[in-house]
DNA sequence: CGAGCCGTTGATATCACTCAAACTACGTGG
DNA sequence: CCACGTAGTTTGAGTGATATCAACGGCTCG
């Protein structure tokens, strides 16, 4: 069992696999380094298997013919993307390229395909994961269709604070042009946005930390009931 | 083999599964009947399966607080929805209501577990499902994001018209109403690109049925290369 | 110190939403 | 068979949110 098997033992993907089985995958994956800013994939291009963050940061996207970019979502590590591809067959949906220097692993369709028939625990943990992609998705798709981009700042800011743990610290883990391609709205916006928060007195911003000073305020933001 | 069986057999998610699992399947869904407007599932309850339409139509769609709708999909006759809360645990991610008066099954979850551990090849069909859906929604995303409302339309109208074969007539099969819902823009201005099209001769309305007339414009349109 | 990236701010244009009202199609019951 | 109610659709006027264009300030890194 070396390095990289115990690296996959901890991630919700390979959870309660039997150390050979994690052995077998650790095999199958090749590693990849790529430096910031390295187009991974693109759109449309066939597809051979399926990527995991090991250290640094992906940004998938889709890009209009005008050159806007909606940023579908930024994975950092241990977290697996272009599964679609591998299941579905053809092409990918979008393109990846890194945010920083990163060390992927990538696993061929066709090893991923034989080990999830052999395992039904791994099988079922790849279906935990695609429905989670699932739900974030429609919540997305939620956000875009029925949310101000006030509210989707407002959600966004909450839910990372969730996430890491911190009740009322935020540090933004990517620059504030790239949120705005995440939230679907344009750079000037989310300044301005920001500056109508601080201004209101909801949070209060110094470079990519932000404090949320108002929670309360900042969950009817959220929920629509209040406005900017 | 009965009549459930053999109907399970030509959809997607049980293609090649032999004929005792088809019966497996069969014996533990179980059939549901409602009438056209009928709340099959609210976003947030605890979910205890997996649903598929035998007849009839579906909306899953979100609320806002205020009241307005999106519509996230329309599943008809052979579709399957509500995965996520199976795999993911929890409870389901937005509402489902019934268009037209609908049959279905439910499939509860612990059976489906159960089949899918006994069986790879219906596991491997289920994950190509929800890439099928998590392919759905990038494009979802990208187009709420990146387009305007006349691109939307035209993308729509030109997927409905290759999917249902017929090069140059659709048949919409919901409401206009429903479609500016799923097109995730308001009902009057959905009635205003199409009379904008029309006047341009691009297409033309009668009632529920839309001929496309300028099938290149209509893609350039999609395309965002040209507006309106 | 200059170049480039990132972020901010202002002015303007426009898309699409809201509100309000009327009009059509359709099915039901009198 | 017609009157009526309901659901669906269309149109108009007004408004607001956000994209776009443009310019500038600051920071970092070579």
């Amino acid at each position: 069992m070396n390095d990289l098997s115990r690296f996959l033992a901890d991630m919700a993907l390979f959870q309660g696999l039997p150390d050979a089985q994690l052995d077998a995958v650790a095999r199958a994956a090749v590693t990849v380094e790529r430096t910031k800013g390295a187009l991974l994939f693109s759109e449309g291009e066939e597809a051979g298997g399926l990527y995991v963050a090991l250290a640094g940061k992906v940004k998938i996207f889709k890009t209009a013919p005008d050159g806007r970019e909606m940023i579908i979502h930024i994975y950092g590590p241990g977290e697996p993307f272009a599964e679609v591809p591998v299941f579905e067959g053809g092409n990918f949906p979008a393109s990846a390229e890194t945010l920083e220097d990163s060390r992927l692993i990538f696993l061929p369709r066709r090893s991923l395909v034989d080990l999830l028939a052999s395992d039904p625990a791994l099988a079922m943990n790849m279906l935990a994961a695609l429905s989670r992609k699932l739900r974030r998705f429609t919540v997305q798709v939620e956000n875009l269709a029925l949310k101000e981009s006030p509210q989707r700042l407002a959600a966004y800011l909450l839910d990372v604070s969730e996430r890491s743990g911190k009740a009322s610290e935020v540090e933004l883990d990517v620059a504030k042009g790239h949120l705005a391609g995440l939230l679907g709205t344009a750079q000037e916006t989310l300044s301005r946005i920001l500056r109508k928060m601080s201004d209101g007195g909801l949070i209060a911003v110094s470079g990519r930390r932000i404090s949320i000073l108002d929670r309360p305020a900042m969950e009817d933001l959220a929920a629509g009931e209040i406005r900017l």
